[in-house]
DNA sequence: GTCTATAAACGGATAGAC
DNA sequence: GTCTATCCGTTTATAGAC
């Protein structure tokens, strides 16, 4: 709250958040250790937990700044989307998720890749970050969950988790990949190409798993073919490797 | 090749493997501790340096008795769709990565939780599995590109590459989730629902981001809009914020 | 606030007795 | 082959000088 801002102290402070941001980006949680941070941000070893007490606190201030901001312009914009009684459809309430990170993928306040940032979020394994978002963005989950689940009445809860499970995984993993993501960024870069059209592109990957049918006859007919093939392949190997001896597990 | 199997060091070996199996669906290969794992399996904590030479080592062998045997599989299904010139489609291709990963994952002697175990090696983030995987089945992985682009002509590779990225990992995603892997794995055990369905179904998921259209007039359209009404958000927002002071990158 | 030095715990790998 | 004991690296966190 001083007026006088731009103490040493704020400015450390400061170093050691982008430092983390990069590191986090580039290697996850666990990957990212205080030695290498410090290093980076020019500052000591005992600065993060002077500053912030310690390694976790520091992440969740980081992911507070960064998500924060997103989740409540998405709430915004669904809560504009359902005014006056409307039901959303499917690829608008994609749209309300991805608009708002595209936006601040491309605001420079909200960091140098905020793109990646949120792959590498909702992609991260350590206990630590998972428990850290189911805390706190577990309402939000939900409020998106019960807006898919009115567009969708004809899917089972049960099929809905899955396929939404299924589609946010590929849209994360797509992006926390070091490749990938700079694709997508890049496109995103690109002043040729329509803001419009590029998140049409990804909402047209992803709107396809959550409206399909449950498994047309067609496609039933197909694998029924080839779970058929396969078998009669596995009776024509198996009885040749019987003759090794015992064809248990792991075999030494 | 001993006749008289069955030694000691074998069986410790075979623990060794089978515990090394367990701790590694649970946690993936960083949380997985050679203290943990010779404590599990019974045996001493050099066990594992004298059976197989180091921690990497173990786990190159434990993939290999597993995913080989897999991609055998996958190769055999796909040259005998592929034979006297035909080109299969996209969702005979996609069957034919699915139908041989199914068949394991109810075969006892492919280990005990085969599918999960193959969501944690394909969503793995350490160096080493991803190393390990690049090296070893990269040709496997061009083989079925290769069979994609017959099927799909007219995507651009780049645009094929990003959409088979996007498939697979959003399969793996959900297969080594603790929650829904178990889920699938409960569906292909209940003996009420046809295999052919089942799979069916999870074609159905993925199949579309592969064939769907590069993003439709009308999507483009509902996208337009929410990026009108997100930008209008944000001049409404933006301004009452401007006399907090300064609105730069992550604020004391 | 920033620094040095160090504690306390955990990781994999190894030497040598048995 | 199996075991104990240990080495050497890493990690996070802290105590105390400046």
């Amino acid at each position: 709250m001083r007026t006088s801002g731009g103490t040493q102290a704020a400015d450390t402070r400061h170093r050691l958040l982008e430092a983390a941001e990069l590191l986090f980006i580039e290697g996850g949680y666990d990957a990212l250790s205080l030695r290498a941070l410090t290093a980076r941000a020019g500052a000591n070893l005992a600065a993060v937990n002077y500053h912030f007490g310690s390694k976790e606190a520091m992440l969740k201030e980081l992911l507070a700044q960064r998500l924060d901001r997103l989740n409540e312009e998405r709430l915004r914009l669904l809560d504009a989307c359902e005014s006056h009684g409307t039901v959303p459809d499917c690829v608008t309430i994609l749209g309300v998720l991805f608009v708002p990170a595209l936006q601040l993928g491309r605001d420079p306040s909200a960091g140098p890749a905020f793109l990646r940032l949120l792959g590498r979020v909702y992609s991260d394994a350590s206990p630590f970050i998972r428990d850290h978002l189911q805390r706190h963005y577990h309402p939000i989950f939900d409020r998106f969950f019960e807006a898919f689940a009115r567009a969708l009445p004809h899917l089972p809860r049960n099929e809905l988790g899955l396929r939404l499970h299924f589609a946010l995984k590929s849209l994360s993993g797509v992006l926390a990949a070091d490749d990938l993501g700079e694709l997508v960024a890049e496109l995103s870069m690109g002043q040729d190409i329509n803001d419009a059209e590029l998140l049409a592109r990804l909402v047209a990957l992803v709107s396809p798993a959550l409206t399909a049918p449950l498994g047309t006859p067609q496609q039933i007919a197909v694998i029924d073919r080839l779970l058929r093939q396969a078998a009669d392949d596995a009776a024509r190997t198996i009885p040749s490797s019987r003759s090794t001896g015992t064809n248990c597990t792991l075999p030494a």
